[in-house]
DNA sequence: AGTAAAGTGAGCATAAACAATCATATGCTT
DNA sequence: AAGCATATGATTGTTTATGCTCACTTTACT
């Protein structure tokens, strides 16, 4: 039984009964009490349960969503770069995320540094603002109070849950974006960064457009790939984030561009 | 029983029967006066009851209360009533739906349609449209393909997962609706349909504006609340879709209206 | 007003739950 | 295969929740 298993089967149960108790999880998930309380403690870090004595109890926010958005499966990768990532933000930006799973990543990132939590109740601005056109991660981060979330509008792809279309755009235009974390399902010199899908491609290039810094976020094997439709040109970008699998030749080659490289 | 389910247990007793005396809570909870006086104390502390000799009154605030506080229950009533609703629902129709448990429910059961899978890939338009303003609706639909998924841009509510203000109001004023499915916060003939948050029930009034025909679903809990901010008159609405629990009278009001009552 | 009954808050005792720490085990990276 | 990071379980001292008693206050009834 690892990790991820047993935080959502604690959801699992926690939703369906409203609450559970440390020593009944133990029991059940085979595992001590002392586990099952720091398992309580990250999901309540993320809000998706509230703490109590002897258990815990279900939020509002864990009754609405569907389980797979709760508990990712593990990409040590993603998460490392998602990681550098999130740790390139400062209080008070501005930041725009795209849909894709490194993306999401980024998202939890950002959501796990606990510094942006409300200093005192006086503050109103919000720490962070996100701007997203991913629904999954809109959803996913619609709990944390402490940064606001803004969704642009438009028609949700299947496979990506991206937003996209007119809709979309509309909303662009009017926001004003410090970073982006761009991820992408292609990325070379010659084809720049580049998505499955031209409709993704046009809300993300516009995203791009309206950012004062474009942070790509893409693991080694984004490198090698091809990807239909041209997000933009790569010396559009400041900075790619990746792991270490990336062939030297390729990152000199961006270097060149003066793009920045960061090996997660 | 812990702490938290008890406390949400005797708001809800509170809050149905407008008084609580100690001994019964005690009694019906199962613990000591002393700790149900304790219990009191903190609630009373939070402004969702005012203390009296012997037990304890609702006040004003617990009556419009955050869903933190609400135990997940058993949600029998609420999916009877979402399933009456997704029957009215034809082909090719396009659906506004707007946040809440009820209104999620409604989006589950018209997933559950699967007379509107795809007859064939020829087809190139969708069999159904659902225009929404609620994050976690649309994360749950965006996997079905035979929906079309539209969703308002805007900054996310954490308690409702709504989307409000001026990017949600800019994409429904180019959007025309069929059938607007409305979750309620309360309802009455003089209040009209209400929200907990103006931002919300501003978005919504917009949603009812856009839309040929309006449907509220509410439980018959809803009739006897009261919620902060008004999102349309009653006589706005053309059919509502509740439980048997509501009373007669109040039935009858409606139907004066020229409301259509379904019981589901 | 006077008195009895019920309700209350404070203090105390007990049991359960907790956080912190450490040692061991497991698993991932190089 | 070695080394590092993470996960887990056990231990310990501390905190919290609860029920009980008791002295006091409020309410209700004569």
């Amino acid at each position: 039984m690892n990790r991820q298993l047993r935080l959502s089967s604690i959801l699992e149960l926690v939703v369906e009964k409203g609450s559970v108790e440390v020593d009944d999880a133990s029991r059940i998930l085979g595992v001590s009490a002392a586990t099952i309380r720091r398992d309580f403690d990250v999901l309540a870090k993320r809000q998706l349960l509230t703490r109590t004595h002897g258990g815990a109890v279900a939020t509002g926010s864990s009754l609405g969503l569907p389980l797979t958005y709760k508990v990712a499966k593990d990409d040590k990768v993603k998460q490392r770069i998602a990681k550098v990532a999130a740790e390139m933000v400062t209080r008070h930006q501005i930041i725009g995320i795209n849909g894709g799973t490194t993306s999401t990543e980024v998202a939890r990132a950002l959501a796990a540094r606990t510094e942006f939590a409300a200093r005192d109740a006086q503050e109103h601005s919000p720490a962070l603002t996100v701007v997203t056109n991913a629904v999954n991660i809109a959803a996913e981060l619609t709990v944390r109070h402490q940064i606001k979330i803004v969704v642009t509008g438009g028609v949700a792809r299947p496979q990506s849950y991206e937003l996209t279309g007119p809709f979309a755009e509309e909303v662009l235009k009017e926001v004003n974006i410090d970073i982006t974390f761009l991820g992408v399902s292609a990325f070379n010199t010659t084809m720049g960064a580049a998505a499955n899908h031209e409709d993704e491609a046009k809300v993300n290039r516009q995203m791009v457009q309206r950012s004062k810094r474009v942070v790509v976020v893409a693991d080694s094997s984004k490198f090698t790939r091809s990807a239909f439709a041209t997000i933009c040109a790569a010396d559009q970008i400041n900075t790619i984030i990746t792991d270490s699998g990336t062939d030297e030749k390729m990152l000199e080659e961006l270097r060149q561009l003066g793009i920045e490289i960061v090996i997660a």
